[in-house]
DNA sequence: TTGTACTGTAATAAATAACATTACAGTATG
DNA sequence: CATACTGTAATGTTATTTATTACAGTACAA
């Protein structure tokens, strides 16, 4: 899966929730995670799609958590991001004469589909306040 | 995750569990995942590494089981192509100046761990011979 | 004992994807 | 209307994957 914006999302979320009584720059946020403002407001733009994060432009504007970290559930930060298979899709186009070739998309699919179940029944389990609450 | 390698190691895999009765050249299994022959010789050689194929050279020679299909788990081929955590891996340094920065790749690592587990068991829960077996 | 059909592996190139940077239009505030 | 932000496009840079070429080493078989 697409590396790093699933720790950068998080990193992201928790820094909303630990200072949640101010507006977060853009600029504020690079600085903490040590990268560019221009990808944490494109990460930001995707969380806002899935509802997660709210923005306010313009003079003193900044970022918040959209809702309550109680109510974000670390697999809801993993379905945002999410754009491939977790365990990885390969880019070839399998043989479709030979029996194993034929049918192996779909079995991986199946294979990948599970896989990528228990991992998000897991993540499920804790919320961003959870995950927060170990920043003490 | 290092992208497609779980996918080819499981495809050559599955071929030579359901060829078993003769050995196949990377030149044929390259055939059927459609990729190069060098990669398939590439990826075997982990996998040698990691006990479950063998492979005789020379004229007549080419790749085998190194064990039952029943005695390999889904999840030791996840182990023996794994090399980096599941849920990806960001390549910042955190500012260690910040309260979040300072932790969160202690979390982080801790989260991906228990998440990287939970697909492992169930992974462990099918063998290659249960996966090879849906190819009538 | 030599040609042939393989594996094993290094070196390199090409393609793709991830990440960084620049630039600037749009918006709210004071 | 100057300032401090967000939003986003366009482009450049770097890293990672995948492909290819090349060839040494090995075993079989005539």
């Amino acid at each position: 899966m697409t590396n790093g914006r699933f720790s950068i999302s998080l990193h992201i979320l928790t820094l909303l929730e630990m200072l949640s009584d101010e507006l977060l720059t853009s600029d504020y946020i690079a600085g903490s995670i040590n990268i560019n403002p221009v990808l944490v407001r494109k990460e930001i733009s995707n969380l806002k799609k899935h509802g997660l994060v709210e923005s306010k432009e313009g003079k003193a504007g900044g970022y918040a958590l959209a809702k309550p970290a109680r109510q974000i559930r670390l697999s809801d930060v993993y379905q945002a991001v999410r754009q491939a298979p977790l365990l990885g899709t390969a880019k070839n186009s399998p043989n479709p004469s030979c029996v194993v070739g034929k049918q192996i998309n779909k079995h991986l699919d199946a294979l990948y589909a599970d896989a990528e179940d228990v991992v998000v029944k897991k993540l499920g389990k804790t919320t961003l306040a959870d995950f927060a609450r170990k920043f003490a």
